[in-house]
DNA sequence: CTGCAGGCCGGCG
DNA sequence: CGCCGGCCTGCA
């Protein structure tokens, strides 16, 4: 671990509430000064915006400069993309300016594949919760800034955890899902190292093998994580609120398939689907 | 007290 | 197959 900072040019699309607030990440915290401080893979971070820099600093394991292009995803041209989607229709041309500065994040496998099992049926602030009582007590400990933080823990962190301590941490019925998800990834039943080599689809099968891992959570993981599958459209209920109140428009939302919604999107949006699917959703789940 | 939150799972028709 | 009820927990 070493501390290091980086200064670059300000960029059109990244704005830290867009994209720390959107809601594809669990361990991104506002500070007093307006900045965010974020607990990844590779340590702690901090990153402050101005009108003409964004600023980083951090106590990482690795280069500060490698990793801030690789997790936010920075050699991605996301003006070209919004200029594309924002002629698709007003609804998205809409959506696009009130999440211009979103961009979606390469978070570690691991910690994303765990992260949405939590996320099933829960609500924000419980889902933050959990994760970091789960960091506090089975992550590495890392200072910054005379602060503890705690990196999320690894599957051999969790190997010997039981399903009584995750319960103790508030995970409610997801306890054996977490606990059976590690054994397989422990015992090599699924390898998700393979999964940066593999077809979508079939990295899509492999997930939902996982206990806790359904259709929405695995495109989460497909989208969110470092395999990073930008075409994958999840769909949530504010998704498929959004997607029938637009395009749909069936009179009980309840009978709107997801196989019908996922047609659309990839009609609409095609290869830049996941991106569009976060503009809608912060956009409809923000505004109600 | 009931409802519900970024779904999944198992059982049933 | 597609549909439906139940599910930990915490908070309104």
């Amino acid at each position: 671990m070493e501390r290091q900072e980086l200064k670059i040019d300000k960029i059109d699309a990244f704005e830290l509430r867009d994209i720390f607030d959107c809601g594809q990440c669990f361990r991104w915290n506002e500070e007093p000064n307006g900045s965010y401080t974020g607990v990844v893979k590779n340590g702690v971070l901090n990153v402050n915006c101005d009108s003409k820099n964004i600023y980083f600093k951090g106590n990482l394991n690795c280069d500060i400069r490698v990793f801030v292009n690789k997790y936010f995803d920075m050699k991605r041209d996301y003006e070209q993309i919004k200029s594309k989607l924002s002629k698709i229709d007003e609804y998205m041309d809409n959506s696009i300016k009130y999440g211009k500065g979103i961009r979606i994040l390469n978070q570690d496998l691991w910690e994303t594949i765990i992260s949405y099992i939590i996320s099933a049926n829960n609500n924000i602030p419980r889902i933050k919760g959990i994760i970091e009582r789960l960091s506090k007590k089975y992550g590495t400990k890392v200072e910054f800034e005379n602060k503890d933080y705690y990196l999320f823990p690894t599957p051999v962190q969790l190997k010997d955890v039981t399903t009584s301590e995750y319960r103790a941490l508030g995970l409610g019925f997801r306890d054996v899902r977490l606990f059976e998800t590690t054994q397989l990834v422990n015992d090599n039943k699924v390898n998700i190292e393979n999964f940066y080599h593999m077809k979508t689809t079939d990295i899509r099968d492999k997930l939902i093998e996982l206990p806790g891992v359904g259709p929405k959570v695995a495109d989460c993981i497909l989208l969110f994580s470092d395999l990073k599958r930008f075409e994958i459209f999840p769909i949530d209920v504010w998704v498929r609120r959004v997607m029938n109140d637009l395009y749909i428009k069936n009179s009980d939302e309840k009978k709107v398939n997801n196989k019908a919604i996922n047609e659309i999107a990839s009609e609409k949006f095609g290869e830049f689907a996941g991106l569009a699917q976060q503009y809608l959703f912060y956009w409809r789940r923000t505004l109600n």
